[in-house]
DNA sequence: GTGACATAAACGTCGTACTTAATGGCTTCG
DNA sequence: CGAAGCCATTAAGTACGACGTTTATGTCAC
């Protein structure tokens, strides 16, 4: 899941984005370029080259003569899947991961609802699809498959709603629901009735009934939501 | 509104970003350090960061003995506000606004309705004298004062629906609304409807009014796609 | 025709030197 | 004594040149 180092600078720019993401520098600490040129023993044009990247994320601002101050948590673009990684990986993983639900409980209903509309032949044979492979893989500790499953049917809703806005929300999904899965002490199989409402909502899709489709899709967040309570209170 | 060129870095940035999001450059195309070096007259180094940063929002990869190249804007981040201030200015600005408002019709209802439950007294009170400003800003060509009045207005209900992931998307409403008043030639006054709209949710948020609040705002947002369908059909 | 190998093109990294601007102290004047 | 303005310092911004690394591409031999 780490990044493969294919450079330097991406070593670099992922240990300082989670240093930051995390908390460790508290908003307003300013880093030398210097100093973490020498702390991770690269050249400053490398480190200057994160610092931009981080910069356009918005969480450090460069300035002449004082050095780059980290910014506060309200500032950072949290819609960048990079920095979704980043936060995730971090101490307050529960409460970005209620966000982040809450998020999909507003979005996908109205996904689904276009893609009911606007969804291909293609598309809702291939939702059908996963939504048996999720039943094929609800029993048995077959975690990872449902998961894979689950991420695929989201991302084919998503995708169908026909919005780029809304497509471009997959990541987000997958990285929120690989993130239930792999944190929260999922030892028990999913809950069978959010399998059901997936296989109901692939059929609503098909069929074309939008209202159906919200609904549902409602349903399944209002469940996620419930998930979070109980398990991370 | 352009950047104030802080900057060489920000100037070139802007302009490679404006190019690509204008679809100058087709996916696929690859760009040459030095000769992007040579046309803005800035050294490599410069145009290095400038690339970090356009790969970081996926407008570009760069690969070795290759070169940089587009990619397709299936990639975007297009939840960057820098991503969407570029796309906005380009061609297709029309099919951007859509989407972006479709994407708005599915958040602030649900923002607001949390706003409703969540607002502070202060943020109540702003949200009112908002309204208030909006509606003396509504007749005799005041359009900029308007749309202050209508950015603070939504910002509000984001900021005030205490979750960080709807508070952010604060910037793209502002940029769509922005972009709504420049550049759709609206030569009239705002609707009168809208106006009153927007009163009644800042009451409904007041008194607590989930429900109501959630209504209102799904009103306001259909109101809004009208005013697309008819102005840029 | 297929394989390995050599080549070169482009980015990646580095080090240095110089420029610019914000900061804080110091000086000077009221 | 205090305020305004000048100046040295500092850290980022920019430029340039050199070398390293990867990899597409073409060539040569088999």
């Amino acid at each position: 899941m780490t990044t493969p180092a294919q450079g330097l600078h991406t070593h670099v720019l992922d240990a300082l984005g989670l240093e930051i993401a995390a908390g460790e520098h508290p908003p307003g600490q300013v880093l030398r370029t210097d100093e973490l040129a020498r702390r991770f023993d690269v050249s400053r044009t490398v480190v200057r080259e994160v610092i931009r990247v981080l910069e356009s994320m918005h969480l450090v601002e460069s300035r002449r003569r004082v050095g780059v101050t980290v910014r506060p948590a309200e500032a950072w673009n949290v819609y960048d899947p990079q920095v979704i990684r980043w936060r995730l990986a971090g101490a307050d993983r529960p409460r970005q991961l209620r966000s982040l639900t809450v998020l999909r409980s507003a979005i996908e209903p109205v996904a689904a609802s276009l893609a009911a509309r606007n969804a291909t032949p293609e598309q809702c044979a291939e939702l059908t699809e996963r939504a048996l492979g999720m039943v094929a893989t609800s029993r048995g500790q077959q975690l990872e498959g449902y998961l894979a499953h689950d991420i695929a049917f989201h991302r084919i809703v998503l995708n169908a709603s026909g919005n780029e806005m809304f497509a471009r929300l997959g990541d987000v999904v997958a990285e929120v629901l690989a993130g239930r899965t792999h944190h929260q002490v999922m030892f028990e199989d999913p809950d069978p009735a959010a399998v059901t409402l997936h296989v109901r909502l692939a059929e609503a899709v098909r069929a074309g009934d939008a209202a159906d489709a919200e609904r549902l899709t409602k349903e399944i967040a209002v469940g996620a939501l419930h998930e979070l309570d109980v398990l991370a209170p």
